[in-house]
DNA sequence: CTGTTAGCGCTTTCAT
DNA sequence: ATGAAAGCGCTAACAG
């Protein structure tokens, strides 16, 4: 096996080819391909490398560069294949910053049926694939055991303190039970993931603390985060009594269950504030006006590198909070920016 | 930089340090650990080798062997950040498939706003980052101009002979058309992605011939493919006439915008069949009957692996038609399923 | 201003 | 049945 495919023409180009063709010594092609500051070298000479490299299209081998320097200038971005378009967002933030910061990333997609633990990842590092981990999987259950023993970070999850970076959980809350406010509404509804998962756990303690201030009742559902848990969900709340005011949902698979549940049932007068803790393209066009709230998620992703990057370079591990602005929008339904809305807010 | 971080632990354990703990030479370390077939050793010297090598955690160094080896025994699987989800079923296939030939995958998501030509991501492999490239984002525009001279595969797009692997449009326009025989449909539409898109172009030449020969009428809209493109297709579709009996659609976003559209219209007696081309979990969530066509996702993404392997170990390319079988899927609501259904089929 | 040299960690041909 | 030695392509300390 020859390694080079049909059709590949040339060989590629080596640093010696470069060095024979400008007749100079590999050492200073590099210098100058690096454009080491402490070089000085004669213009001509310098052009004349240049123009070699140019004309054969020469690409440094990343190969020997990283085995040479004990560093291989790449981040593992492992994640789960979910359907929930939010991390490709934060892969988004996470690759801008790499990118700014001398960094490839590569993203390793986890099947969501079967999580690995973080550990089973740590190989990447170990067998010198890339120089740290961002890992955007991992639940509660299976972050717990030892040390990784390699630079890594989770994003959007808590645990043992020292590698995590999270978005501010709080504030999204905060901005839900403002909407709440708006509207007047007397009762409200947080339907969201599994409890054990942090941000579910963070996001509900918050929601109880302000209803209670604010004098409204609230109520606490936990489904998995897929259609068929919104679904039930909306079944469990329903059934327990009248319709809240206010619905916050956690994930948008949830929310796709929530309001096909609600959509087949009889409106009640004034349809309950749906609010989504995901943003997402398609929420103007679910048949029912919903307001998110839009989390700084490429900032999360860029935090994240940025951490990353400091244990990589030897600089102590340590916790971020993502403090970004976020934005609640309100999504109208298509149909009502056609017609003119003939129910308009009653609170304006 | 030291590039070992802290809380790192041991430093890795190398070849010469097994070989030395193991009173070996490195090169019968190698051999062993790789089980090279034309090595004869004393049990107990590779059980003492095994022994220290699982005891320090042994893992080869990549860089080193691929560098070696000239081969880094990796794909890249080049793919757009969309919210289409059918991608990371693909992706699956070929992660699995590779991981069977012995190969690695690293995806590399390409925004989807900018996309950039394939001859961009050549580097990868003139870099020795791969060994091949899995193209699943080329555009017609985007893919023309010079052979890559990489080893290389196009996913679910055709071109330039020699390097494309697609599935069986034609046949998936079969199932769709099936269904509309059976219901009794005497007028359908197909909605669907921008014609310069090649799977585009087959699905709507097939159906135009397959309406042709039943006698029933067709017609054949483009728009891109997002909700907003869904959403105008339909203005359009209803604009020019009455409903039509069943309506197919090119893709998941493009169907949002179709529900989301016909769901605030006057429902006329008997809603048209609609037929995906995409299939998802959230289909039974949309409040409307959804009939979708399950393509042979993992398949293709496994078939792209394949055909990427071949060239990379010198076979010559060509082009692959991947020929697995389909799955016509009948979604109900899911209110149906709860409440008896008040309309029941007219032709059962 | 530029060349020499050593070596990153591994595989593999050749020797013994 | 095992060891010796060369070398993949590059960088960086040291010479000159």
């Amino acid at each position: 096996v020859s390694g080079r495919a049909e059709g590949s023409g040339a060989p590629r180009a080596r640093l010696v080819d470069i060095a024979l063709a400008a007749g100079v010594h590999v050492s200073t092609v590099s210098r100058v391909l690096n454009d080491d500051p402490a070089l000085s070298v004669r213009a001509d000479t310098r052009d004349r490398i240049l123009e070699v490299a140019r004309r054969t299209h020469y690409r440094p081998n990343a190969l020997a560069r990283a085995l040479k320097q004990s560093r291989t200038g790449a981040l593992a971005f492992v994640l789960p294949m979910l359907r929930n378009p939010i991390w490709s967002v934060v892969e988004r933030g996470a690759l801008d910053r790499a990118a700014r910061r001398g960094f490839r990333v590569v993203v390793v997609s986890e099947p969501a049926e079967l999580p690995r633990p973080p550990a089973d990842y740590a190989s990447l590092v170990t067998e010198s694939r890339v120089d740290g981990l961002l890992l955007a999987n991992a639940s509660g259950a299976v972050r717990s055991g030892r040390a990784l023993g390699v630079p890594h970070v989770f994003l959007n999850r808590r645990g043992r303190p020292g590698h995590d970076v999270v978005m501010d959980e709080e504030a999204a809350v905060v901005l839900f039970m403002d909407d709440v406010r708006r509207v007047g509404a007397r009762s409200v509804a947080l339907l969201d993931g599994p409890r054990e998962i942090d941000t579910v756990r963070r996001r509900s303690r918050e929601a109880r603390r302000l209803a209670a201030g604010m004098g409204v009742s609230v109520r606490v559902l936990h489904a998995p985060a897929t259609e068929d848990g919104g679904w039930d969900l909306t079944d469990r709340l329903l059934a327990a009594g009248p319709t809240p005011d206010a619905i916050g949902v956690g994930s948008l698979p949830q929310l796709f269950g929530v309001i096909a549940n609600l959509r087949g049932r009889p409106r009640s007068a004034g349809d309950p504030l749906l609010v989504s803790f995901d943003e997402d393209g398609c929420l103007p066009y679910l048949g029912m006006a919903v307001t998110s709230v839009a989390m700084p998620l490429a900032e999360l992703g860029a935090a994240g590198v940025d951490a990353l990057i400091d244990q990589i370079e030897g600089r102590p591990a340590h916790d971020v909070l993502v403090r970004e602005p976020m934005l609640l929008i309100r999504h109208t339904d298509r149909h009502t920016d056609r017609h003119p809305d003939p129910n308009p807010d009653p609170n304006p």
